[in-house]
DNA sequence: TATGAATGAGCATTCATTCAT
DNA sequence: TATGAATGAATGCTCATTCAT
């Protein structure tokens, strides 16, 4: 929400936002390949004016993508300071696929892009402080990793989304299946080791 | 001149597999932007071939995801005969994903295309039967449906494709994760009814 | 004119050979910055039928570059079988500036073709054979080398061009200077060694 | 206050030159399609900027073009005063010469601007005084005239600039061969009366 | 049926120029 | 005067689809 490096005159920092809210919509709308005339239009500028605020499609989608990244760091952050440690994982779990599936951009990948790179290893930090924090007071198995809890933020959204015509909640239902996998009820291992982080 | 719907020639049936064939692994290679073009060149064929066996792009993609619902169909059913009905669904999963794993085409979408409506009813319905089975033998909770597993499948190649640099088993852990989710173990009752199938 | 690699249709062949004139019309009109639209639109033809016959702009230029080098190569060689060393020089010269200023194309660059380079070199070997009779006979300074010649070629064009309203025929006028520069009649050196021919 | 025509503040006559310095750089790095916004970074201001100097990219390069004539200028009246006629036109085209391989900025063109036009004639009258010179002195032919070596200028740096890899001082080769032609060795008539000047 | 060629609609991106501050 | 921002008009290029043979 609050950028650092150059405070941009304010008509300037509106149009960023509306943009950023404007290609939101149309991703999810449209796919990965909404066209910029379409973000354009919806956000009420003119086509070069995207291109004055990101100098490519891909720059644009890399910002998108990191808010969502820093905005998920935030949620997981507090968590951490709440008294319990298992409400707290699964809260950050909710309020995660919650913000998801407003508008699901899951498709949307931004590798090469370095600070969408470093936000998303914050991310994974702040998880891992989570998911050990929940290890430590036997919530979950003692083989899940802050990768793990990672990887499965956006499966609940997805998981809903391959029903044809689905209840907007019905999300929920396979987080709860999922959280439930991750607790220590079972003595058998994984078949595979936890994944390493790069 | 003994098959029913459409008496292809030898050719043209042999140009259609092929057409298939290269349209999967260029779409698995490309991602849904995979074009025509490069479809038409890896089969050998001229672009206007592609389209003298298939109306659309659409059209094609339609076949494709509707052969992959037939083949699982297939599976599904060969396991109904098996005689353990926990190992029956764990290995459908199994068999499913390794084959989505393969080429993950989990992006190619076919929503108007009956004939695709169709084979997915079928597959829901065999993996219906197959949970039918599970459930009555005590192994999954009772509150899960077969449209619960049928949304399931994709789910644990999706989860381990939001690694940046995977094992390309990975999978396989979240796929053991789901699966020690549904068995009974947990009383609590899932937070979202169990979804209707259209 | 004719081309041995693929024996195109004869539809094609007739599109190809306007796109080339409408191309060349259009860059001696407007210059390098001539746009494929207008192109498109002098030939008769859609944008993407340029495309179809030349992969990019540059393509587009460089087969242009490449028919005006073995045109003048084909006037070359033919002069080279003439009886007078120095008026098949001359008349080089002077068909070579004539069939530039129909069309003034000088500013067209294709360095990194290879076809262009290669006939290029054509080019200006056939020169070269030309110059050696030249100089053989007499009739040129001993110094004067066919890389000198075949850097003068566009020369007259380009300096009446620089008058901003001249007879259509006072590129002649330079050429009997140049060319009276390059008679042996003076001893003196010239200031700098004949260039080298990558 | 004490000069005539625009008195710009000591800032904005400084921008000034730094945008023409930059643009001269740009140009010549660049080509003709040297941006505006390339220009004003050079320069260190916004690209706003450029055009509260100058109207708009023709008038910039019409400036450039006029200063260029005007400094030729400058050098054609100092040489009229030099003591051998013979030298003085040498020199000069040798001095337009250097300055132009240094930055070529031949394709620049600014027609239709009246101070161009103006400084321009004032280089042709300049140029004239220094051939009658040297004709009177019977350097050069009794054909040739001003409005000949005007044309001639650029033509050295443009002959050699066709060779892919010139030595950097190849256009004086070129320089020589032409001035030789101008000479009056030869009794033959032009093919072409002297150009009128308008 | 198979195909070489043609094409209309569209796309990301650029740029000279204008405007408000 | 200087500028950050906005923009309309182009531009090279792509692609699914159509057409004539």
């Amino acid at each position: 929400m609050i950028s650092s490096a150059r405070p941009l005159r304010a008509d300037a920092a509106r149009n960023r936002e509306l943009l950023l809210a404007a290609a939101e919509e149309e991703f999810a709308a449209r796919g990965i390949d909404a066209s910029i005339a379409d973000i354009a239009d919806r956000a009420g500028v003119a086509k070069a004016t995207v291109f004055s605020h990101f100098a490519s499609k891909e720059e644009l989608i890399a910002a998108i993508v990191g808010n969502h990244f820093a905005e998920l760091t935030v949620v997981a952050r507090r968590l951490l300071t709440s008294a319990d440690p298992e409400a707290a994982l699964s809260d950050f779990l909710t309020e995660a696929a919650h913000g998801i599936k407003q508008q699901d951009l899951t498709f949307l990948r931004a590798d090469d892009d370095s600070r969408v790179t470093e936000l998303r290893n914050d991310l994974h930090e702040a998880v891992s402080a989570l998911v050990d924090r929940a290890r430590a007071a036997g919530v979950v198995r003692a083989e899940i990793t802050g990768t793990d809890v990672f990887l499965l933020i956006c499966a609940p959204v997805h998981i809903a989304g391959c029903h044809p015509d689905a209840d907007p909640d019905l999300w929920r239902r396979y987080q709860a299946i999922i959280f439930d996998g991750l607790r220590p009820t079972r003595a058998e291992l994984l078949p595979q080791p936890p994944p390493s982080w790069p």
